[in-house]
DNA sequence: TATGAATGAGGGTTCATTCAT
DNA sequence: TATGAATGAACCCTCATTCAT
């Protein structure tokens, strides 16, 4: 876990109270992450140029430099930002020992909220993930990915175990499907759309777990 | 010749349908395509240089552009070829007119049949479409994206009406569900795998339409 | 900071007319047409690379396009304003309302003046124009040429009606003679040389007019 | 006077009777030194790709290695084959030991009839000549230039001395106004049309002997 | 004689990054 | 903090040329 700078320790965790903070940094460094993140998801992270981020906040391109080391940590801190934070909400999810079927549920209602915190961080991760994988920088991304495999995967496992998941499919494919299924949303999903995240949470667990065809009315 | 050779002798022996005739040039086209397309699923298009692409079929970046006329070109025809071929299966599914339950199943299974045949290119079009459609030159992406649209949100409504799919759900977010369900499966599947594209059509079928949880036994 | 400086010290005081805000920007981009200038001159605009303007420049080749957007925009400038300046010059001529031969040598005394001031400008132009008529973006060096044309007509024809100019020549020929006659010499001219703008004029005028030959003493 | 090929030497004089020799070979040399005449003179040299002179010509772009050693080679060889011709009719005219004011009137004549009958040649010529003649394959072109100088620059002096030309004016300064006034003709001049070369030649030769003004009434 | 395919040396251009101000 | 100008590496692409067939 190296860190490019140390300043990002410090707003690693300040979502939800903004301007409490009295420098006024960390809410610039904050914008313009968000700003990029905004860009990234849209254009894809090569495709964005640093002068694109720059326009989006007004400024130079030489100008970011004064705020981050470099295109690349720009990504990282985004990602890094948004896994914090997801893992702190698993974590808590994790840490109330609910049963199989609870957990699941209160996973993926997570995750909704997740990426409607963070849509644009989702989305660059769906995209990017993958072939950022390959460099030492971003080996936080495998690491996380590793735990979350391995969260799922038990919580399906303890469900099959207990008869409340059914055994007759293959768990890794449960679980990819399960995992997809959630996260693309991000490509579509748009904040203070119609649907809230909870909301969009039910519906998905419904389908999920009951499956979009009408079940055949048993004996009666 | 190095890795080209190897995706192909794997799916290059497709030109059953096409040109009987074993004209060269044709078949060196179609190499290098599956070659780039391979470099381009791998790596992003943006992120593949033409260098790369060169270097895995064996010989020297400028020597592509006596087959192609551009990077661009090669995606362009990699896209075209794939969703040519979709709607080949599609269309032939469509023609048959069986119920909705039945029209489901065949079109997930032509999906996952084409995953198969063209992993790189739908991983391709999973990572690109979104904002390659902005040029003029690949309106044909959103062409064929709004027919997609039309063909299954038609296929979950005659079900919804026929009662054969539920109707307490969104039909909108159902359709999303189950699209990008299938096709997200291109992120992680590989050719040649355990798997035939076929089960794991099954499989997928059997969680979309009842679902992972087991059915409360009704009476007993 | 090569050779652009000397020829820059040279003509490059000329922003007399323009802006006298002596901002930096718009000198150094005047500084860096010349420079650009008098190398597709003496090498031809497709024979010169960037790299070889840079060179003289004393920068980089990338660094060009922070102030252009491309090598034919250099081009597309420098003719531009060669040609802005050309009709300021003939429009103040034609403004005069002189008579036929007085309005021929005020023009012809302009183009000399020009050629002074733009030579590495009127013989790109010379070369180039030609085929740079055929591209869109250079629309208006056709238009320019269609004026110029007119112009010249125009004055030579009222000076056939007027019984200054000899009746006995094609007009169109004759155009093309004076024209090439004068605009060539920016082919050979240097300036600084020994004959002022003026003076070659004067001489040019004398041999249009009257010819090279003696005539023969008519009586007296 | 080194020469590329053995076979050029062959040719250089077959002008006017096309099929009388034997061997096709020469005569598809000269067709495609023509074609490519053609281009380089619409287009400038540099700009002329090998491969527009083969679709010109027909055929592919390598094909004409086996006519050519090289697209500088097809260049030196309509240049060659221009200036070759354009000497044997000064020389002839020069043998004949005419007064000044005969010897100008035909070398302006042969002038317009080697523009006639090379008008691409001498297009070529005019735009490439300077910059080419910096190469040592080229340096003919400077050789010819110097014994052309040195031709017009005596008759022009001859005819100062017989009191045929006029003292009053720069000699040097005439001599490029003659020169240029003739060549440039060639960038307008199309063969066949309304006026032959010797009308043309006669019409320049009454403008630059006798000038364009009416001459004032001596007395009457 | 001509073709098809490839080479390899650039050429124009982009872009992340630097740095003096 | 931000700007303006420049760097330098890399990128896509072009093109004269080669060569086996």
């Amino acid at each position: 876990m190296r860190r490019a700078t140390d300043a990002q320790d410090h707003n690693g965790t300040v979502p939800t109270k903004k301007q409490s903070q009295v420098t006024a940094a960390p809410t610039r460094r904050r914008e313009l992450l968000d700003t990029a993140a905004e860009v990234f998801a849209e254009q894809g992270y090569n495709a964005t140029t640093v002068r694109k981020i720059a326009d989006h906040a007004g400024m130079l391109a030489g100008s970011l430099y004064y705020h981050f080391d470099s295109k690349e940590s720009m990504l990282e801190e985004i990602l890094r930002t948004f896994l914090d934070e997801l893992w702190d909400g698993y974590d808590t999810v994790l840490a109330a020992e609910l049963g199989p079927r609870e957990t699941l549920r209160a996973l993926v209602t997570e995750s909704f909220r997740e990426i409607d915190r963070h849509r644009a961080a989702v989305a660059i991760y769906q995209k990017e993930s993958r072939h950022l994988a390959a460099q030492q920088r971003f080996a936080f991304l495998t690491e996380s990915q590793r735990k979350f495999e391995k969260t799922w995967l038990s919580t399906l496992e303890r469900g099959v175990a207990a008869e409340v998941f059914r055994a007759d499919l293959d768990v890794r494919l449960t679980y990819r499907f399960v995992r997809d299924t959630v996260w693309v949303a991000a490509s579509w999903y748009r904040p203070g759309g119609q649907h809230s995240p909870e909301e969009i949470a039910r519906q998905y667990l419904s389908m999920v777990l009951d499956g979009i065809a009408i079940r055949p009315q048993p004996l009666t």
